[in-house]
DNA sequence: AGTATAGGTGAACAATCGTTCACCTGTCAA
DNA sequence: TTGACAGGTGAACGATTGTTCACCTATACT
């Protein structure tokens, strides 16, 4: 069908960090006139795959930068046919839940490892002072910083690794925590 | 300094999946003039925070969907000055390579546990019929569907899981493979 | 006091935007 | 054979685009 219109509407989108207009969508498909590609448009928003501004600019929906997502590995693997029905999600937005106060830091040691946070990964972290028991923190104790357990039992707090190697740690003077670690990236 | 006109567009681009025009950052600033906007803008371009097009319309850079890298966290942690030095990335385009064959599995069991892929996780796979040693590959093996290590040995191919408790398939009759993982990503 | 200079106003410019119109094909069904 | 219709052309529309101009402040520095 129109799948290939979009894959290509899509590289546009990619390379050019914006969504194209009418005359630039013409010129990719061939088109030469801006109506054929007014009508291929008005589809594509019935479809949900693109959205329109009130001005009539278009924005991305489907192809932003979603991935399908298919299912557990461990149930089967889904026929290509079987995709189309699964959801689709954004990394980002489900990574992030507020951009302004996130950053990245890469992992070293391996103080982490039995909650499967190994050297070279990527956490996310999200800055706050405040944290629950259970919680992994980016925490500086006692002039050093670390990723550890935030631990709380009846306001006595300390901080816990993953690792039997090392001892949990429990403040002398002071705890300051930077950041709550919300998610882990790696990559291969 | 202009940090918070910066803030101001960055909402408004994740808020619209697009960059606002001259007249809607003028309104957006209070300003009541496009030209204080496009001295404003001139400045950013030479800041490297957004680009512009041929034809003049703004372009995502820095505040896209960029998070800052912050550096290991074992050597310490670095001051909320430091931080605009360092380093920035995007997830979307760190994670995936080929958008088009990728997509995203959840993980089921503790097969690959000792590789810290835990249940739960979601692996990014990359769809390719043919992998190397050493890969974690997503494969068909005499009817069912795993996550395992991808073995070769001089042409003597068997998949190996990153848990004891488990055993190295040796598939008797063909090897299917779907995809390769190429990321982890877990949250919190 | 004088004078650069950064930063804002307001009006104008050609160019391009999305939209709409009438019109021209093919294809398929009745 | 006829009619309906999806899909394309080409020209025109008002609106909005980014850009440029002359001009108006304040503030800061001789």
């Amino acid at each position: 069908m129109d799948t290939h219109y979009i894959s290509k509407i899509t590289s546009f989108y990619h390379a050019h960090k914006r969504m194209p207009t009418y005359s630039e969508i013409a010129a990719l498909l061939g088109f030469r006139s801006k109506n054929a590609v007014y009508k291929l448009v008005q589809k594509l928003v019935d479809e949900g795959i693109v959205d329109k501004d009130k001005s009539g600019r278009l924005l991305p929906r489907r192809l932003e930068s979603e991935l399908p997502l298919l299912g557990l590995v461990k149930a089967g693997f889904p026929s290509p046919a079987e995709e189309e029905l699964r959801d689709s999600m954004n990394l980002e937005d489900f990574l992030i839940e507020k951009k302004e106060s996130s950053y990245l830091l890469e992992v070293d040691g391996d103080s982490m490892i039995d909650a499967h946070i190994a050297k070279g990964d990527l956490v996310i972290a999200e800055r706050s002072e405040k944290a629950s028991d259970g919680d992994i923190v980016i925490a500086e104790v006692d002039g050093e910083w670390t990723m550890k357990y935030f631990r709380d039992r009846g306001g006595k707090v300390w901080l816990e690794p993953a690792n039997k190697q090392y001892k949990p740690i429990y403040p002398t003077e002071g705890l300051r925590i930077a950041a709550i670690v919300k998610g882990v990236i790696r990559k291969y």
